[in-house]
DNA sequence: TGTATTTGACCCGC
DNA sequence: GCGGGTCAAATACA
């Protein structure tokens, strides 16, 4: 954030403080409307809460659908490649390209492009220092995603060797997310997990959408999402990247919930479909939870009960001041 | 037999 | 040159 040139970042600042009132709108509007179930559970309660509900969808969506549009302008803003970190842009650039390409990267990573086998362990090209986030646990954290053990070392000044982890899916879908974990101390048992780079992948294993993300007390230039896209990509009408659609979505309300900023896509210019940023927004009546579901064809990000989405919001912009 | 893990070698950034 | 990250052959396992 803090490469953003004045300009944009004051148009995000503002877009986000849009969106921020424009949440704290829908969660009235929410609330009133039988948002609040424990308020609800006498023998009229859920039927009425109901027909509210219903009522203030329509108007529920008109305000999320802005929230969504203040959003994808923001991240349009960002996509500016004045704005975008050279970083970012060489990673995307990196993903978008490993499928088609990650036979050709392996060879031209090499000094020579016929070398044996065996003259080509190690030769690869190692990543810049890209974002990264830590998590500590008591135990290495199950965040649903597959992943594989590459390697494992010691650290110099470290007790615990050092375990290296990458996506099960690096090869059939070019993920290039991996993983440290490294224990800390031995008792009480402590894990330390220092996730780098975001998931590309489908995964299949756990389609439920997983936030990863940081601690307010970590450094915010390492926050990050992490994506699922197995979700149907809605159609892009009500603008280049927005578009509302309905389903039912629920998702597990984890111990560990955090919502992060994601990493961005290429610029705005360079956009491919499959970088696009369509959302879908999605309310569950039945069971009385209401939720936002930002979908992209390459991530997913999901929002939500409408009580979180003032704290998230307003997360986003402490995050950018 | 296919897949996952282990482990030493290799390469890159600092 | 050192330390850390990754590769890939060897090995273990289901």
């Amino acid at each position: 954030m803090e490469n953003l040139a004045y300009g944009s970042r004051k148009r995000v600042i503002e877009e986000l403080a849009k969106g921020r009132e424009i949440a704290i709108q829908l969660r009235r509007v929410l609330n009133e409307g039988g948002g609040d179930n424990n308020n609800n559970n006498n023998s009229n309660g859920s039927s009425s809460s109901l027909v509210a509900v219903a009522a203030a969808t329509p108007f529920a969506e008109k305000l999320v659908k802005e929230v969504l549009m203040s959003f994808t302008n923001s991240l349009s803003f960002l996509n500016d490649p004045a704005c975008e970190s050279h970083e970012v842009v060489s990673d995307l650039q990196q993903i978008r390209d490993t499928n088609s390409k990650s036979e050709d990267s392996l060879e031209s990573n090499c000094k020579s492009s016929i070398v044996s086998s065996k003259e080509r362990r190690g030769c690869y090209k190692r990543r810049k220092t890209s974002q990264t986030w830590e998590k500590e646990s008591e135990f290495p954290v199950e965040d649903g995603h597959q992943w594989r053990k590459y390697g494992q070392k010691m650290i110099l000044n470290a007790q615990y060797p050092r375990s290296y982890y990458r996506c099960t899916h690096k090869y059939d879908q070019g993920c290039r997310a991996t993983k440290q974990v490294q224990r800390i101390q031995e008792d009480p048992p402590l894990h330390k997990t220092t996730y780098c780079g975001h998931h590309s992948c489908r995964n299949l294993q756990n389609p439920e959408i997983i936030v990863d993300s940081v601690s307010p007390s970590h450094d915010h230039s390492s926050m990050f999402l992490s994506f699922d896209n197995s979700l149907p990509t809605p159609s892009k009408q009500d603008c280049p990247f927005l578009s509302l659609s309905s389903s039912s979505v629920k998702r597990e309300c984890k111990e560990e919930e955090e919502i992060a900023i994601p990493d961005l896509p290429p610029s705005s210019s360079s956009l491919n479909n499959d970088y696009l940023i369509p959302s879908e927004l999605t309310f569950d009546d039945d069971s009385q939870r209401h939720h936002a579901l930002l979908s992209t064809t390459l991530d997913d990000v999901s929002l939500y009960d409408s009580a979180e989405l003032d704290d998230v919001l307003g997360g986003f912009l402490n995050e950018i001041r």
